[in-house]
This record gives C-alpha cells, sequence and structure tokens, in this order.
DNA sequence: TTTGCCTTTGAACATGCGTTCAATTAACCT
DNA sequence: AGGTTAATTGAACGCATGTTCAAAGGCAAA
C-alpha cells in the first residue's frame, strides 16, 4: 500500500498540527513520540515528514503561530483611558487563553525544549505582548490612574495572575467565564490603583 | 573495579537528589536521562537503583518533600488579624519559592509525569497550602477587612500572581527580594481590599 | 587478619526513539 | 486514456532509553 484514498495535505496538516498540540500538551513534548502523533493523525510515521522537517521545527511552529495570533488579536485603542484600556485587556486574555488551553499550555511548558534560536524568537513575541499591558499600566501611572512603584512588575504580576486562570478554568464548572473576568478585573483594578 | 574508594550512602544520596533537581529542571523530567544523571553525580546508571527503585519514584519523592518542607515550614498564627497573616503569607511565599527555583519549577512542570496515585498525593498537599491562604481570607472578608467576591479565586489569583515571581526573579538583579516583596504586598493588599 | 556487609561496576536486555527513502498508489491535468 | 504529481507506506538505520544483576572491591567490626 502506498497513497491511501482521500489523503490530502490540506486535511492531514492541519490534522497533524492539532494532534501535535493536543499530544504534546497531555504528555510533553519530550515524551510525545512522533510515532503516537502518526496513529493518532491515522497514518505512519513518515508520512509525517512531509509537513515538518523535524519534530522541534513542529513544536517552534506551533508556538510561533500561537504568539502571532496572540499579538494579533490583540489590540487596545490609545485615545481611550487607561482604565478602560486594562478592563479590555484583562477580559481579552482571560477570554483569548481561555480558548486555548492546550496552545497556552504548551507555550508555558515546552519553552525550555526549544533550539536557542527558536525561543528568541518566541520569547521575543512574548515580550512584545508584554509590552502592550506594560503601555497601558505606564499610561495610566503618568495620568495619575494608577499608583505602581515599579510598571514592569505589576505588568508582570498582573499577567501571572491572569494566566493562572487556565490552570483550574473549565467551562460548564461552578462559574461562567463572565463572573470570573468579573472578579479578576475587580482584582487587577483594584491592585493598579490608589487604595 | 567495584566499589570506589570513599563510597558512601550518607554521599551519594543527597548527591543524586541535588543532581536530579538541577537536571529535571534544566532538562525535563523526560528528557533527563538516568545515565545523565549517573555522570552528574559521578557514578554508574546502576548505582543508582540503590537509591531509587525507578525513575518515577526519584521524581515523586522530590516533589513529595518539597510540599512538605513547603507546608512545615508555613504557618500562621490565628489570633492576628488577616491582614497581618495575609501580609506574612506573601512574604513568605515570595521568599520561600526564591530560595528554591528548581523545586518549584520542577512542582509545576513534571505534575503531569507522575503516576495518578503519586500525582493525586502530591496535588492534596498543594491543595493544603492553597486552604493556609484561603482561610486567611475567608477570615479576613467574614471580619469585614477584606472585599472579596469568591474566596476560592481570590485564592488562586494571588497565589498565581506570587509564584509568578520565580519566572523572572534573580538574585542580584535590579530589585531586591525585599523591594519585590514590598511591591507585590502592596499589590495583593489592596486587590483584596475595598476600593 | 579474617569475615561479612555495603556500595559500585559494567555489561546486557528489550524496547522505543527520530529520521530517511525507495517503492507504491491516489488524485489531478490534459 | 495517459502521464505527471502528490501523498503515503513500510522497512530500515543507528542510537538512547530504563532497568537488572552477577561479579568485584572498599569498609568496619571481630
Amino acid at each position: 500500500m502506498a497513497r491511501t484514498t482521500g489523503s490530502h495535505s490540506d486535511i492531514t496538516r492541519p490534522k497533524i498540527r492539532a494532534a501535535a498540540l493536543r499530544l504534546f500538551a497531555r504528555h510533553g513534548f519530550a515524551a510525545a513520540s512522533m510515532r503516537a502523533l502518526a496513529t493518532e493523525v491515522g497514518v505512519q510515521a513518515g508520512a509525517l515528514y512531509n509537513y515538518t522537517p523535524d519534530k522541534q521545527t513542529l513544536l517552534f511552529s506551533l508556538l510561533q503561530d500561537h504568539m502571532n495570533d496572540l499579538l494579533a488579536a490583540c489590540d487596545s485603542d490609545p485615545s481611550q483611558t487607561a482604565v478602560d484600556r486594562l478592563r479590555q485587556f484583562v477580559d481579552f486574555h482571560i477570554r483569548f487563553h481561555a480558548d486555548r488551553p492546550d496552545e497556552v499550555f504548551i507555550s508555558y511548558m515546552e519553552l525550555r525544549n526549544l533550539t536557542p534560536k527558536n525561543f528568541a524568537e518566541v520569547e521575543a513575541l512574548r515580550r512584545q505582548y508584554e509590552d502592550r499591558l506594560e503601555t497601558i499600566l505606564r499610561d495610566g501611572a503618568a495620568a495619575g490612574d494608577f499608583a505602581i512603584a515599579d510598571t514592569k512588575i505589576a505588568t508582570l504580576a498582573v499577567i501571572a495572575m491572569l494566566t493562572g486562570v487556565n490552570t483550574w478554568f473549565r467551562a460548564g464548572g461552578r462559574l461562567s467565564l463572565d463572573e470570573v473576568i468579573a472578579q479578576y478585573w475587580d482584582m487587577v483594578r483594584k491592585s493598579v490603583t490608589a487604595g
């Protein structure tokens, strides 16, 4: 047997990416084998190499795309007040990440499995995203709306807090995503304003 | 050659644990081989099995000990006000974790490499620790010192925020640990009080 | 100095890994 | 219908993995 009926790169490629996302998130990059990935896709291991030069590049591509999606989806209107922009950021961050648990998980867990070059590239994208928030906080501090000692720390503190939602939130649980967002917004707002 | 001069289990055992901590943190549990660990210790791979029945148990033992250390070191005087206890918790959490970057890193990254039984055990310890904080927040809310919609969420949000320090803090950096703690305490305090 | 225990070696075992590639067949174009 | 391209198979390569165990040698007590 060789080429199978119905086989097409437009079908197989997204299947591979989706399965890789699931497998890497579930078992970790190092513990997820190309053979297991192939089985999940319904193909032999060799076929995967029509779609990625190697396993490492597959991981990198997933992370890079995720970060680019994140940056593309996150924009903030500088004519609004810093408080409004911060509220939008909190809402956006929680929603975007809750929609993509596997991508987020991998982005935090598998960074160290990237080659130095690939790591630097993903890291740069992550920093760009942090800068979006830091700009909001700095603008708000300059306008006197926020009371923050160190903007960089506040940025990292807020992002860590928000991303933490992904470790426990499950749709259909005790609280709706809207309720969760409301409380996080309340806490974030208070944490950066005078009190 | 067989037994080497100066060999003693009181020496080898802690060496293995220290090296395992470093290797698991650096490369990940799955990617860190027993042979690499043995090399690091200065011993052959077979010798490791005098100290652990298998690799999995070694990981579990490291995580379990870390959680037990954490619980043993964290106590809070219920006669103090909730605000004081919260301040102490923030100070303790950041300091304790900053002292043990590898343990903390592994505790978050390698949970999924535990067998279900081992995972449940470590998870139970983690929940105990969260309960310490939740008790403080609930007491403070009952006393009217805190304004929190949902205590469980606030607990997770605060812990995520505090643990995030470990992803960027390095001793000797721009800020001292005391400065970092001061700002985090400021943000945490404001986030759970009325504003 | 001998005895017995503690610790380590070093080789071996079975299994699984990422990756390559010639052969093979489906799908598409003319 | 025939020819070309695209997709996949399946076997193979070399190497690394966790773990076991008989043999061997350092150590301490008698």
